[in-house]
DNA sequence: GGGAACTCTTGACAATCGTCCAGATATATT
DNA sequence: AATATATCTGGACGATTGTCAAGAGTTCCC
């Protein structure tokens, strides 16, 4: 239902055929480029004051240019959630795959967690802002769902692979397992916000012992 | 930290003994009256758009009047947080203290739930959005933790006396319970929002599957 | 090089925001 | 009744918002 991230402008339908040819990528790159000061305002003030002048600033266009790739503001950041969708749905695959006990994979996975709250803590809260904004706007709730599918999906193929490299099986349903990283990872990132020096050590302790008994 | 919900004006020190003697709890009293308007108004269209003169429209007063009981938009809405808090952290107690069996208990703590996602999923998603903004907004932090505490201790009493009454101990700590099951409701209350009839069912039969393995 | 289409800037617009204040109304004491 | 205080109204303010349009600048085909 979402399948596009960005879709070229209708322009030049039966257009004439003089003038400038418009590259096809150029235009869809500038929307990225822009969808990209887009995300980072909104990781930085958060959704309820973003606005369209300080996504223009984060990026090296003025304001009206926003108006002339996306037809407004609901467009725009549609756009970016979609494409922040692609950054973080495959950030534990390249552990996962290579782990050959389970030691290493927790390890490595719990490496990768901290590292991650640690030097993304805003692009997630953005996350956590956006899927709030879903259950009042219907225009993001498509886009969260999917984003919310495949971060359970990603939850579970480490869970299972975990599990698997002890002869065992998962003893909660995917959607359990990801609402238990997801509770977590969300409470200690607020910890972690507050300059709680502890948060990310504490969250991956509370996982260390967690995940043994649950995979 | 945020034991006082409101506190009175500190009007009249030294002042002259005539005139108008302010009844003590009349002043409190329109507080709240108001903070309710405020929490209606977020309930409904979000922290994003929730505006000082819509705050008042919801109340039956004049937008002015917030002024004079709060000092800016932020006291209000931190005021209406602090508020918020008491209402909804002693819903499942008086399930806790009655059932006298695991099924007993299990069955009114899940109907309550369905009830309370049913009849309250405004005042749920207003829960979600005003702790992804304090993410981003300090003034909030305190009081969101301290709310957070009191759902994982509720949560904690249901589960440790579902426990408790199978001669058995939970299986995980508070907080990874309390992750579980905030996670869940979560998400299935943008189901819900969503228009999915399912969405309650679901999320009861999930937990029917989930409680006897961790408890 | 001329011209058409694409790209971007700039300034304006109506609307809405939080805040403040002068004054009207209500209330209770003397 | 007179008066002082508490409460409330309604309008005004400056700032900011999303949106739009007119035009300058750029790019590329003929």
């Amino acid at each position: 239902m979402t399948e596009q991230v960005l879709e070229r402008k209708p322009c030049g339908e039966g257009a004439p055929k003089r003038g400038a040819r418009p590259p096809i990528d150029k235009f869809n790159a500038r929307r990225i480029e822009l969808a990209e000061a887009a995300l980072e305002t909104l990781a930085e003030v958060g959704y309820a004051r973003t606005s369209l002048r300080e996504i223009a600033q984060k990026s090296e266009f003025s304001h009206g240019v926003l108006h002339y790739y996306f037809s407004d503001k609901f467009d725009l950041i549609c756009c970016s959630v979609r494409y922040y969708k692609g950054k973080c749905v495959t950030r534990y695959d390249q552990i996962t795959s290579t782990a050959r006990s389970r030691d290493e994979l927790l390890d490595g996975f719990l490496d990768k967690l901290g590292e991650t709250m640690r030097l993304e803590a805003s692009m997630h809260r953005l996350w956590y802002d956006l899927r709030a904004q879903a259950l009042f706007e219907t225009a993001f709730r498509d886009d969260v769902t999917a984003i919310d599918k495949s971060l359970e999906d990603m939850v579970w193929r480490v869970v299972s692979r975990f599990s698997e490299l002890g002869g065992k099986t998962p003893a909660m349903s995917p959607e359990s397992l990801y609402a238990v990283f997801d509770g977590l990872f969300q409470k200690y990132l607020l910890r972690h916000l507050s300059g709680d020096a502890q948060a990310i050590a504490d969250l991956q302790a509370e996982l260390r012992r967690l995940l043994p008994m649950i995979a």
